[in-house]
DNA sequence: CTTCAAACGGACCGCGGTCCAGTTTTGTTC
DNA sequence: GAACAAAACTGGACCGCGGTCCGTTTGAAG
């Protein structure tokens, strides 16, 4: 089951992310609109555009990302070249598209999700789930992500990253307010980023738990506590040094 | 007075460094030779790297990286295309020939440079430091740099950046060595990637020295000691509260 | 001088991206 | 509901650049 049809209908950018002026756990306003884009268009290029991203999604799925040619792509559709770049900017435009929808779940997860993830739980539990969540979702795509990432530094100023670290500087006021939580937040979650996901798992062969252990040991050294317990169980800090 | 003189004759890549089975800090065996390539190839070839690398330089210097062209580069230096591709494989290889020379620099200073940044300062400082000039070196060729890196996850398997890891990764075993410092070390390096240190700088505004405090930070934090000095001397109020 | 691997150079290809003349949709007015 | 004008969309010709290929040239060893 590949992620054709529920691609199909997802825009192309999240709506900007509000900026949060609290550093309290307000329920973190949840913006995911449905989908901002899609209505206001005319009825053809509407449809033009599923076609579009119904067909890339089709070439992926049979012909690795690679195979995605902007020409393709259009011709997949049965649609001018033209129209491709008009509708999505340039091939990574495109590519983002596809990425969308599952941006927009990681999105509602940690914003209005169930604990640990979501809120209602302490701070710092949510700040290992989100490590977590965000390198299991970045593993499953990514090839999509890394064939996005042309131009690395234009990744960074994406909606969807800038949420995640939106989300992440709030979560770190909490835990450790004297520090700077901005770029404290960019920093942890460069430590995230798809390339270096790559090179850990395919280059040096290393498995997604010694990542994930690698993150809440970070974690907890940036919080200044010790690591919960046992090494998989999401439980409840324990001070048991 | 721009890198043209000096690049010039240097080599494409760095040598391979020796991966270190001990955790203890011998002089860490410097490998930083002179120029490994260069020297066995044929009069022509030679004097036509020389030459491709110069021109390729003076573009830079005149028009900036983006003039860079494979085309024009090769006509700058009144030789053909091919020769171009030949030699260098393709315009990231070129590109990352041009900051051959600096990259063996700072591997120098920090395998056999004074202290702090070379061997006789605890590791500490020396990961403080080694931090602090990866952060400035990056920054002064930041252009070159993110233009040299199309495919995001080809520079993590880079020579240059494979030593600054392994060094990375030998500081830590000896001011954390319960960690996995492999891992470690890599998350710690992403945090400077010119990538991110852009997004930072340009992006956000943020000055040099608070990416720099930044690392300071971090460094004390997952060290688990508290920072040098006071916490952050010119802190501009920031609290955006 | 002979020989040949190595290097050369430019024609050639495919793809990303631009442009604009022509077409379709939408909303308005009668 | 018909006519119409503005706005939006379409599609394919076109361009530049990265990268490949292959026939030709050249340096150096015997």
């Amino acid at each position: 089951m590949f992620p054709v049809l529920y691609a199909v209908f997802m825009s192309r950018a999240l709506p900007p992310f509000p900026s949060p002026q609290e550093p309290f756990d307000v329920p973190e306003l949840l913006e995911v609109g449905p989908a901002p884009e899609e209505a206001c268009l005319r009825a053809d290029a509407a449809r033009n555009r599923a076609r579009l991203l119904e067909a890339a999604a089709r070439l992926i799925a049979e012909h690795g990302v690679a195979a995605v040619t902007m020409e393709a792509v259009a011709a997949a559709a049965q649609v001018g070249k033209g129209t491709v770049f008009r509708r999505f900017g340039d091939r990574t435009g495109l590519l983002m598209a596809l990425l969308d929808h599952s941006d927009r779940m990681l999105q509602a997860d940690f914003l209005a999700g169930p604990p640990p993830l979501g809120p209602g739980a302490p701070p710092l539990d949510r700040l290992r789930a989100f490590g977590v969540a965000v390198l299991y979702r970045y593993a499953e795509k990514l090839d999509l992500l890394l064939a996005a990432q042309t131009e690395p530094t234009r990744r960074l100023s994406h909606p969807a990253v800038s949420a995640l670290r939106t989300h992440m500087t709030v979560l770190l006021r909490q835990i450790v307010p004297d520090a700077d939580c901005e770029l404290l937040a960019q920093t942890l979650l460069a430590s995230l980023d798809p390339a270096v996901i790559h090179h850990q798992t395919r280059r040096c062969g290393m498995p997604m738990e010694r990542l994930e252990a690698g993150w809440i040991d970070l974690v907890a050294r940036v919080a200044g506590t010790p690591p919960p317990q046992p090494l998989r169980s999401p439980e409840p800090p324990r001070p048991s040094r």
